[in-house]
Parts: structure tokens; sequence; C-alpha cells
DNA sequence: ATGGATTTGTCCGTATGTATG
DNA sequence: TCATACATACGGACAAATCCA
């Protein structure tokens, strides 16, 4: 070893341990030091260098852990075998993500009413669960999600949902995209799943990524086609009874009867997603599936994205006692997705009768901007028609001028509006007069009247009913 | 319809058009009222039990809704079929959960020391995200997570850990356990799966969740044996460079080389799991393998459980840019499973320096309880001997006496200590003399002399480094 | 066959008690 | 404490369907 290249700088930042231990390093990368070369002892080192065994102590412990040197006990320090360390240049790019477009008006659904959240509440909730008395909360809590919370949720699913079931039923976890690949996990004996078509597009991408089959099942005015699941030999099927997403129909009575009776008759499972049954305008809610459900076939789904906001990323799903021994066995080791500061805050948040609170007051806030929507639309009649008007934060439009979907949606982009056609959401494509979803949650009551003026005048509909091309 | 039987109560707390609504469905579901009868007009009905037509009209709406009456415009309701529900009594008790015992001492590693968490400045950073004037972060973020997160973390990987990327090559999610899983996706090419044995149980278990196929690569005192990857024609690999779990031990500098070369050379992709790299008590820390690759090779991944909490449940993967390309492509629809609140929390509390501030505080206090815990230990050399001192939260005991590394858990047990053996981590059985994983992070450091006393008196272990038995 | 009376669902303005802020 | 807004309930106006002289 070039003894004489060694010029470490007492006054730098870096320690002179680390200095040594860099040259050697390097000198042995360099193959200056080849395999098998014995250091200089710690004794002769630090004479030399003048500094002290310590300092070449630390060096070479260093070297030692992380491998370039071994020791042998009362000889000396070897250099070990180096690997020569090849580098091909392959420069794979980063594709850029697409530039994202600003819309005046975005009325694409999924957006909720910021404006009213009670942050002040949060806060408080937050503030009384963040302390050191609950410092047990760092450590990891239960697979399920807290017991707090699922009770929570159990009480809050009796009086609101005439869910029925025990705290110890519930799964808590990051939204649907988290719950549903777990669920199907558990459903292995399901080979083929019927989904709604249309239907939430997540839900697809779900069950391929999963590499789960799937047949598209048609909905219509009363809900999900259920015979269809008879004829498509389908074995566990995805629904959303309350409140059909995109196109807002509640499954009727006897098709659920009909439904309820093919999950006993074929011993497998429904999935109950009841993603936005918090938001009805006429009458009392929807009742869920799975309150109507005696025979435990009804797996039931939903997420506080809704009711309290997308980027919570709170879920659950109520599992039937069969599917939640199988759950308990093959998830015991795992952890629950959300933080337990959350689960907790939320707990206190519903506990306190803030999450009642907050859901009355949002249900009348978009009550009053549906109201003003259909009012707002109302002059363009019968070229614009509503429907899906009593429940959720969408409508459907549906439009009667002499152009296609594609043309409209263009012509609504160009013009700064971002809305979504109901096409998007068929996996079977389908040849329909343009509708569209109006999401109008997210829009102020004094804008949403703009946005509909502007909607209708960029695709040439007039007041009193008729196009002008 | 017998109208004599609808006794209405007005005094009662459930509205009279509810009550109206459920004596109507009741008749319909007993078949009082068969397929196609026509119900009584509003005007009829209401004069005849004396209430008004709106309340009628209520009930009408709401069993129109849900599919039990079909209306036809100025004719009349008509009752729609119904289905006869079934009802299989079918009992699945749920399966209590295995009683939790309660240790006197817990010294199973994963666990941290909670006592020194900064809960002031985390409310404080809490209280500063959530405000009116951020509600922004109620909508959706980015997939990858929040940019000012992102930003926070490739900083301070660069930094502490050398690793260099940009904050859009981080991916940012709910733990390993979410990640790991979605990354496996990206990897499609990789049939055969090289992990580690001995190693963290978790990692087995996400691969034979996602029906992926692995082979487990033994451990030595340089850490994974990287020449079997050849032999056993792995495709891709996970490792712990920094510090293996459970054996501690650190991947060689030539070992090191040798993995690298082999993924260039079979373009394949190798996963870092740094999860606990904050904790090194001697010397530098060990560098990561992501720093010493210059072929975009390495996938780094880590969280914030050991240095933060386990139960914040945030982690990331930094993706080489050929595999972010296909994760963009692949994930776009799809949400951060991370809270947004809890995801600028952090960043804040990185960016004002606190996270660094605690990384020294914990690597101070953990330093401090090895010490105590290895000088604990000491008498009872060389029947008990120590390794993995240099880091981590855990230290591994080997124990020569003659019981049986069961025998031993027992006894631990039945001494109100709850304590993890080394045979557990192994994928395939090895016999081995007894080993014992000693986690000290939780207990306080005037308990540890205790607990290890206590661990000792109970395996008959003298002073002096003789059993008694 | 026909026209007017009747019945029907639909829509709307309003009163009252209660919950909310 | 008080004003507001909403759920509930009431009764009537309207137009379409139906019925019958």
């Amino acid at each position: 070893m070039d003894m004489l290249t060694l010029a470490l700088e007492p006054e730098s930042s870096t320690p002179l341990y680390e200095q040594l231990y860099l040259h050697i390093r390097q000198a042995i990368v360099d193959d200056t030091l080849t395999t098998g070369a014995k250091l200089p002892s710690k004794r002769k080192l630090s004479d030399f260098i003048d500094v002290s065994q310590t300092t070449v102590e630390l060096a070479y412990a260093q070297l030692l852990a992380e491998g370039y040197i071994e020791s042998v006990p009362r000889k000396g320090f070897y250099v070990l075998p180096q690997e020569e360390l090849y580098v091909r240049r392959s420069d794979n790019p980063i594709k850029p993500l697409p530039q994202k477009k600003t819309y005046t008006f975005d009325v694409y659904p999924s957006q909720i009413d910021t404006t009213a959240f009670p942050f002040e509440r949060w806060r408080r909730h937050l503030k009384q669960v963040v302390t050191e008395e609950n410092r047990d909360l760092l450590a990891l809590g239960s697979v399920q999600g807290d017991l707090v919370l699922r009770q929570e949720i159990a009480t809050y699913l009796y009086h609101s949902r005439g869910v029925s079931c025990s705290p110890e039923q519930i799964i808590v976890g990051s939204g649907t995209e988290q719950l549903l690949p777990q669920l199907l996990d558990l459903l292995t004996d399901a080979k083929t799943f019927g989904i709604e078509d249309p239907g939430y597009p997540l839900t697809k991408q779900l069950f391929e990524h999963q590499n789960r089959h799937y047949v598209p099942i048609p909905v219509d005015e009363s809900g999900l086609v259920v015979d269809r699941l008879e004829t498509e030999r389908i074995d566990a099927v995805y629904v959303t009874p309350a409140h059909q997403f995109p196109t807002g129909t509640i499954l009727s009575v006897s098709r659920r009867q009909r439904l309820l009776n093919w999950a006993l008759e074929h011993q497998t499972y429904i999935i109950e997603d009841d993603y936005d049954s918090e938001f009805r305008y006429s009458g009392k809610p929807i009742p869920s599936l799975q309150s109507m459900d005696q025979n435990e076939r009804v797996i039931y789904l939903s997420t506080f994205s809704k009711s309290l906001m997308p980027s919570l990323r709170i879920g659950y799903m109520v599992l039937p006692p069969q599917l939640l021994n199988r759950y308990r066995e093959r998830y015991r080791h795992f952890t629950c997705s959300v933080p337990r500061f959350e689960q907790h805050t939320l707990a206190e948040f519903m506990a306190n009768g803030d999450f009642e609170k907050h859901l009355n007051r949002m249900r009348k806030t978009y009550r009053r901007k549906l109201e003003i929507v259909t009012a707002a639309f109302k002059p363009y009649e019968p070229t614009v028609s509503i429907t899906g008007a009593s429940a959720g934060l969408h409508i459907i439009l549906s439009i009667n001028v002499p152009h296609s979907t594609e043309t409209l949606q263009h012509m609504a982009e160009s013009s700064g509006i971002r809305i979504k056609a109901m096409e998007d959401y068929y996996i079977r494509p389908q040849h329909l007069h343009p509708q569209f979803l109006f999401g109008f949650a997210a829009l102020s009551e004094a804008v949403l009247p703009i946005a509909v003026a502007r909607l209708m005048s960029c695709w040439n509909v007039t007041k009193g009913g008729t196009s002008t091309d």
C-alpha cells in the first residue's frame, strides 16, 4: 500500500476515519490493493500517517463491516477478492406524464363538496387522539381495524342502513381498491364473477389485476338483470343495489328477492357495494340488500370517500361468518393499512355525533345543488332530459341533438368543460343516444347555473328545447 | 285491499307515511295484496283512513322506488310480482379468536420504543396541515403520493442512504404489504423469485398470496449466497443488504458486486428492502445497494415503521425508469392508499428537520439500550453468546444448553417472556443449536436487565457461563 | 261515436313542529 | 336565544285517462 498518497485533511468536515476508509476503499476498488494484500497494522499505519490508533481502527472496522477486508485474529487485515462492476448504459427515459388540462368547469362524478368539511371538529378530535397517553397507538393494532372504529361503524350501519352485524365481522381498510382484492382472494371457489354493465370502471380493473374471470351483466331500469346470472353461469356477483353506478337505478324488490334466492341456491356470495347510499333526497333511504338477507350470502362494502372525503382512504366490509373465519386464517399475520391515528379520529368523530351532523348538512347541501341544476336544465327540455335525480352526486343527461357522443364531448372540452360520457362506463360498447354524467357536487351554487348555461350553449341547445343546427 | 286493518298511529314517532308504507309492504310480501292488484287511489285512501293525500303519495312513492309497485300514469298503482324469499338456516359460528396471552416481558422484534415519540411536534404539523386553506387535500391526490412528500423522501434518501432518484421515481404506499404486491405485478417476466432464508416471514406470505413462485436462498455470514441465484435459475431477487433480517449480517462488497453484475447480465431486478437501516451504532451507515448500481437494476424499498411508528402505515419504493413507466401505465387510474393529511404531516415533519432530530434521538436511545442488554448478557457468556449487535432493534442469542429450541421457548413463555426463535424464520427447516431474537426496543432501560435476568434464570443459565442442569 | 263528468297521478303552495347553528 | 330550514302533513290545481249517458 502506497501510504505516501495518504494525505488526510484534519480540518475537513469529514472525519479522519472516514477519509482513511474512503482512501483505502478506493485503493481496493482500483485494484491498487489487490486480493490477499495485507493492510498495515493499526500501529504502523497510525504512526506513519500520524493519527491515533482509534482512527485506523474505525476505518478498518467499516471496511470489515462492508466486506472489503477480512480480519484474521492476531495476524492482520487482508483485502478480500473484488468483482469488477460492469456498467451497461441503458438509459431508459422516464416518459413524461400527460399534461393535465385545466378546465373551467369540472363536472366529473367522484368529486365532492369540500367547502363544508368541519375542519375545526376534525382537528379537535385529532388533537385528542394524538397524545402521549395514547402512545399504544404507535404500535400495530388489529388486522381488521381497531375495535373502537368497528363498533362505531357497526352501530352506524345498523341505524342508517339496517345492516346488522357485530363489530368483529367488520374489516377496515384503505377503500375498495384495497378491500375488494382481499375479498376476491377469499372467494376462491368462484371462477366467474358477474359485474354490472355499465358499472364502476375500477371494479373491472380490480378483477383484471387479480386475474379473475368476469362477465358483464346488463343493467336496465330495475337494476341488474338477475336472470342473466343463471344463463351466464355466474358464480358470484358484484352489485350496487341502492344506487347503481352510473345509471342511478335502484335494484327492484323482485330482483333483490331473485338475487338472494340465487345466492342461497348456489351457496355463493353477493358483493353489495353501497358506495353512496348516504345521499338520497326523497323519501326514506333504500334498504341495503344485506338487511334483506337471512342466509349469510351478502358481503356489504362501503367507504367514507363520499360522506367525508376521498383522500381519507377508509373503507370497510362486513363479512358473513364463514368468510370471516377464512379471512382470519388467511390474514392473521397481516396489518390493517389504515393509520391508527386516523382510525381513532374517525371513531371519535362518529361517537360524538359529528358524522351524523355532517351527513345531514351535506345531504342538505347536495339537495340544494341538485335543485339548482335541475332548474337550470329545465328550460332546455325536451332536448335535454334528466334522470337519476333522486340520489347521489351526479345526474344523467340524455341529449337529443344530431351529434355523436364523441362530438359533444369534444365540444364540451373545447369550452373548458370536463364531462364524462355514459358510453365510457360500458364494458360492452353500446349504441345509444348521447348520455352524459353531470356531477354537481364540487361546483358552488353560484357556479352551477353558469356551468349548465355554458354546456348548453357549446352544444347549441337553446331554451325552448330546439337545437339550432 | 282490506283497509280496515290500516290502523295508523298519529302519535307514533314513525311518520304516518312510513307506517302506511310498512303496512302495504307487509301486505305485498304476505301475498295479501297479490300481483297485479290495484292499490286504492291516493284520494280514496286518504279519505278512508283520514290522512292527507301527501301522506299516501309519500308512501306510494317509496314503494315505487323500491320496486314493490308500478305506476301507470293517470290510471293507478299496481302491485308488481313478488318472489318468495327462501331461508335456509346455515348458522356458521364465528370462531373465537385465540386469547392473547399477556406477557411480563415482550422481546419480539418489530416493536419500537414509543416513549420518545415527539407528539407535540407531530400535533403541531397536523394542526398546520388540517386547515380550511388546505381543503384541496380532501380530494384525491397523485397515485404515487403527493409531490411534497416524495420530494422530502428523495432528499432524505440521497443524504442518508446515498440513493439517488428523482421524486417522480418514488411510489408512496401503506407499507411493504401494499407496495410489494404492486411491485411483483410489475415484474411480469420474472417466473422464479429468490428470497432470503431465513427471512422476514411476511415476504414469503406475500409471494404466496400473489401466487408467485419463489425459491429460498440461504444466507451466510456474508449475507445472501449470491452464487445460488445462477444455480437455482432465479429471475429476480428480494434482499435486505444493509442489515439482513433476522440474522443481521451485511451483504459483503464482493457479493454486492456479483449480485449487481448478475442483475445486469440477466437484465432483471433486485428488490432491496432497507427496512431498518436507520439504526446502525458503529461506524458509518452501510451504503445502500441502489447507490452502487449504475444500471437501473435495483428497486429500493423502505418504510417509516421503525423510524417513526409501525401504525403510521407509510412506506415507499424507488422504481428504475423502465418499471416506473410500466407502473404509470398500469396504475394510472388507481389511488394512493395513504391519507393525504398523513402524507403532508409527514412531509412537514421531515422538512422541518424534526425527522432527522428524532432519528438521532432514537439512535442514541437504542444504542444505550443495546449497551445495557449486551452488558446484561455478558456474565452468562459463553453459554449465551450475542451476535448482530451493531445495528437494528434486536440481537441474536445463541444458547449453548442441553435443551431444544422448543423447550427453551416453552420455558420462556411460562416465565412470562414472549420471545421468538431463529428457527421460525427459516423456510427450509434447519437443525441448529438454539438461537433466539431478543428485541430490545420496546422495553425501558430499567426493565431490560430484569428481563435478561428472568430469561437467564428460567433457562437455568447461571453467571459464569455454565448451565446448572 | 261522442262529449262531458269522473277518476286518476302529478305538481305545487302552505302550515307546523323540530332540529340546527 | 332566536332565526332558519327542513321533514312531515295538508289541501288544492291541473291534465290525462277512463267511463258513461
